[in-house]
Order: C-alpha cells, then structure tokens, then sequence
DNA sequence: AAACAAATCGAAAACGTTTTCGAAAAACCG
DNA sequence: CGGTTTTTCGAAAACGTTTTCGATTTGTTT
C-alpha cells in the first residue's frame, strides 16, 4: 500500500507538500501539483481511509437501523438511502433490529462505537421507550426518524400521515357502501398502528357510523404476518358474519385474510371488500388485486437521507439546525379487491 | 469525548498501562485493571475506533455488493449476512449494482478505499468482464461469490446447483405429463441463466424429446421482470399455442406470464404448467400458487459470511488459505401452478 | 540593489490507539 | 543481605493523514 511518504520520496518533496497538491490548495506551485497526482496516479495512491477518518474526525458512513430487511417497504427505503448517500459520497451500514428493543439499542450502540456521522433510524414495533434515542441525539450525532417514529423525541422525522390516509382508506370503504367495517390494526405501540387506527375510527364518527372496538383486531408478531392475517379473519367470520369491508394495517396482513375468505369460498370484493396498507409489490399480483395505501419507499428514503446530510454539514461547520419534519403524500390505489 | 489519555491522567498512570489493562494483559497488576475498568465505565470510555482502525489495519467491517436490494431472495442474503457478522463483531456495508457492470465496478472501488477487511459479492447481469474482481483479489483482500458468480474467477464460492435444480424442474414438467416444454432463459451473461438453460436442455435430451431452440425466451433487463414475464408469454402464445408447460428462470417472470395467460382466459396448470425460480414469498400466495425451485437465500448469506470469516481471520495470521466451493441444496415446492 | 510583497514549501504537532522493549519494583532464595 | 527471578510499569515508536505557521524563495517595485 502506498503513502504519501513514498510520494514525497520519490519526488525529493515534504509530505506536507504532497498531501497538499493532492487537495490543490492554492499554496502548492502548479508544477508540482501536475507532479504530484502524475505519481500518485502512477503509483495507484490510495488515501489511508482510517488515517483520514482520524484525522478528520468523520467517516463518511451512516448506520441505518430497519426492523426488518425481508420487506417490501424497507428495502425499497434502503434503496433510495443508499442511493442517495452514495452521491454525496457516504457509505451505509445496515443494521436490523428484528422488532426488537434490546436489539436495536445494541445496535445503536455498534453505531456509536463505529463513529458513524448520522443514523437513520425506523423503530421496532417493540420500542415504546426512547431513552437510548435521546441520547444519541443529546451527544449531538445527527439523527433521523422515518416512518416509524416516536412523536415524543425531539428530532427530524420524514414520514407519511398515517391518519389521514387510514381516514382516507376508510372513507373509501364507507363511499363504496359498507355499512360494518373493520379493523386490523397491528400492535400496540408503533406511532404508524396507533394513527392508522386513530384515522379509521375518526372516519367511522364522521359519517355516524357507531364505532365498535369488537370490530377491531390486534396482531402482534410481525414475521408471522400473513399466517396472523388468516387467523383474525378467521376469528372475523365467528365474531361478526355481516362485515362487508375491512381496512387492514399492512398489506401482508391483508393478503393473508384474503386467502382464508377465499379458502371458506367467501367472495371478494362481493361480500367482503378489503383495503390493505403499503402497497407491496405482489398486492398488484394477486388475485383479487389489492386495493391498498401506496407509501412511497424510495423517495422516503432519498428525503430522509437528504436531511440527515444538511444535519451532518451544519455540525461539521459547528452551526446549530432546526429539527424538519416532512410528510410525504400517500395514495390510494384502487384495485379489484374493492366494490367500486 | 473520553480517551485513554483521560484515563491515564485521572489516575496517575500511562496511557500504556490503561490500554493494557483494558485488554487484560498479563503485564498488568489486578489492582490497576480493575481501577482502570472501573474509571473506563464511570467515564463512558468508548475506544476510538478510527485510531484502533489505524494501529491494527482493520475496519471490522466487510463490504456487500448485490444486484438489486428491492428482491426477495437478494434481502433475504442480506438479512443472513448480516446476522452472521454481526456475531462475529462485523459490520455490513451495503451496496448495489443495479445490475450495471460500470457501477459494479465503481463500488467495488469504493470498498476498497474504504479498506473493508472482506467482501461480499453477488454479479451483475451486465458483467461479462472479471478483471475488477481478479484485481480484488490479486490485492489479498478476501472475497467470495455467491449465487451469482464467475465460473472462470479463482476464489471461495457459494452457490446452488442451478443445472441440477433446472434439471429437476424440467424433468418434473415431463413426468406430470408435458410434451412441448418452453423455458423463459433470463439474462445471457450471468452463469445463473446459462446454467439453468443447460440443465433443461439436458432433460429434455435425456428424456428424447428434441431441443427446439425457438421455445427459449430470452428476457433482458430486471427491473422490469413482471413486464418481461408479460411479454415473453404472449409470444409464446403466437409462436407455439400448443406448448403445455413452461420453466421460467425465476419467479416475477414467471407471475408475470401467469398474469397474462388468465388474462387470455387460458387455464393453469389445465392448458399451461408453470414452474419458476427462487420461491418469492409472493409465490405462495398469489392463485394458482406457484411451482418453483427453492433458493435457499439466508442460508446461503451465513455461509458466504463464514466462509469469508475464515478467511480474513487466515489472513490476518498471514497464513494462506485454500478456496472453497459450497454447493447449497434447493427443493422443488410443488404447488398449483402445475398439475400434479 | 534595496525593500517589500507574494508565492512556495516543509517541520512538526496532532488525531488516539497498540505494542515492543527496557527499566524499575517487588518477591524469592540461599 | 546480595543475587536472581518475577511482576509491573512506562517511554516511545508507529499507523498515515491534515493543517498550522514560520521559513525560504521568487517576483515586483522603487
């Protein structure tokens, strides 16, 4: 591996000199700059990135901790983060917590240790204290939120309203003409369950529709997804036989009630009409197609990301930010599991 | 931030001896390692992990280079790999190809200049030329391939049996009962395709049926799988109406002829058998459920970290190493789409 | 040619850690 | 107590870069 020393040896010039021509500051003669990056590019120089990274105190990379790779919705925001970060330069560490809260302090912990310049950070479903979040924030590390957030931390936030498109997707039900609609509304703590939730019921009240919390089922674990999505409609079917509609928290969810209806021969969107939650890709496969709330991943990721970097140059430059907090538009996307 | 200094200082010893202590070297009276571990902890003493990088030469972090991060088999590595590192006290940094053979090669680059102690890397459809990776691993930096690879490149490999897995789903296609047997081919660069070519024609030859060349269906770009899968079908559809079955390289192109046929009111498996490739979740879901070849994609990501483990781990001791091959198993998973 | 300004360079410190090697201190033994 | 071994410690170099600041050289002006 080559230094700048055995650049300078070779030309019979100071270290000093040498690094920098290489950064063409204005106080090397333009002889030896030509010089100098001739043979740096000769001799196939490449910078010591550790020596730099201490030096400067920065290492160009940024963590980013997802509850879950295997998903439709994170990847997708992976991938504009990714993209996004590798523009400017930076590289991303990628970190799932599983939907674990032990976990993702751990590895927000590997993180800190790694000296990254900013973490982008979707909660675990698990999550419901934040303490480890202040307190990267309170060490003054950039710090970003997306999609699953904590409404209590003071930080930047990108994320969707989820109330308004759960209101949205439930208005929608009610327009088409259900008359007795449900509710599948993941687990307890997420921000994105509770506005969801919020957004459906808000709906119901609004066009005097009685709101009935027997018609609102809970499903917790989040790998089992489709396997718990036959299981509440199941429990459906015992529970209230005159649904004829359901807004299902996330798409998966919804396609697993959506084979079970089909297994007990029950027709969608004929007798049940469904609006599932992300718009996954196979929603748009799948027979019936899936009418479903379309949150845009990728530019999810590219914004978040884009904030995360003003944060990082405003402390490199010891200026103080305000904290932004962007909600990106959502849509329904009307398919044919829905009467319309 | 705490140092090692600051330690030092508090105490009255050298900088020496707290690293020391901290390590639990021999050298190092009891008394002094617990005082130093205490003050470390009291102070929230984190190492500097740019300066550890420097004195040791490594980063404790590997690269990872896919085609593609939106993908269920690619995420499904990921999520191995990254489970599998973090065990050992690596992190993951993540980059995509967008299978283009000049980005490829761009962040292999990157990688390198990042000094990541190893790297991960599944090819480019549009790589056809090896010399980046050779370059890679003339320079001793341990790498190894996996699923999509380079025949041709000397290094540690994991892979699948993609003749053997195309054979068997071909000559299933034959034992339920197929004549006219058509294979949508994928990419022409990538092994993966050539080999998955290779063992359907070899059915086909062993079991005296005459290879035609015009039932193979090339489809070029990825991004764009299900659209391709549309197109290549309704092709077919005008070239051969009377093929009975169809073995598709992989399983979006494969949803993406099945979405087309029950468009044109053909029936599957009735008129059409369809098997695909990789077993998508999406596969098991969407009606008729798919026939497909099992790929094994979080094994295969904590086999390939495990094999690039013990590498580094050999380079480290400058001790040379022997490359592996690791030929993971698939399973064909009968479903609907095939008439059995 | 003197006086001054501008351009060009390099010595050296600093970033924070690890590790070698010699020195000092303590313990042991006859 | 002298000599030897063992234990414990610290000085210092090294990793490769960046940057400050003073020194030297060159150029410009009278």
């Amino acid at each position: 591996m080559v230094t700048l020393k055995q650049i300078a040896e070779e030309l019979g010039i100071s270290v000093a000199t040498v690094s920098k021509a290489l950064k063409e500051y204005s106080d090397v003669s333009k002889r030896t700059r030509v010089l100098v990056r001739e043979t740096a590019h000769r001799l196939n120089y490449k910078p010591n990135s550790f020596a730099v990274n201490l030096r400067t105190k920065e290492s160009k990379t940024i963590g980013i901790i997802i509850p879950e790779i295997v998903h439709h919705f994170f990847s997708s925001v992976i991938k504009g983060i990714v993209s996004q970060a590798e523009k400017k330069g930076y590289l991303v560490i990628m970190l799932q917590s599983n939907e674990s809260y032990d976990l993702e302090k751990k590895q927000l912990d590997l993180l800190i240790s790694k000296r990254v310049d900013g973490i982008l950070i979707s909660l675990a479903n698990a999550t419901g204290n934040f303490d480890h979040i202040k307190n990267v924030i309170s060490q003054d590390i950039p710090l970003v939120m997306f999609d699953k957030i904590a409404k209590v931390v003071n930080c930047s936030k990108v994320i969707i309203d989820d109330r308004k498109a759960a209101y949205m997707a439930t208005q929608y039900l009610i327009n088409i003409g259900c008359k007795k609609i449900a509710h599948f509304r993941g687990p307890l703590l997420p921000q994105n369950s509770i506005d969801r939730f919020l957004g459906y019921k808000q709906a119901l009240l609004d066009n005097n529709i009685t709101y009935d919390s027997s018609l609102v089922y809970i499903n917790e674990c989040s790998d089992k997804s489709f396997e718990e999505g036959k299981k509440n409609a199941k429990q459906l079917l015992k529970d209230h036989k005159d649904v004829d509609g359901i807004f299902i928290n996330t798409d998966l969810v919804a396609i697993g009630a959506m084979t079970l209806f089909l297994e007990k021969g029950i027709k969608i969107p004929e007798q049940i009409n469904i609006v599932g939650f992300s718009n996954w890709f196979m929603s748009s496969v799948i027979s019936p197609s899936l009418t479903t709330v379309d949150q845009p991943g990728f530019k999810m990721g590219k914004k978040a990301f884009k904030i995360l970097y003003k944060e990082m140059m405003a402390k490199k430059k010891n200026k103080n930010f305000d904290y932004k907090q962007v909600v990106l538009d959502t849509e329904l996307v009307i398919r044919d599991s829905t009467n319309n």
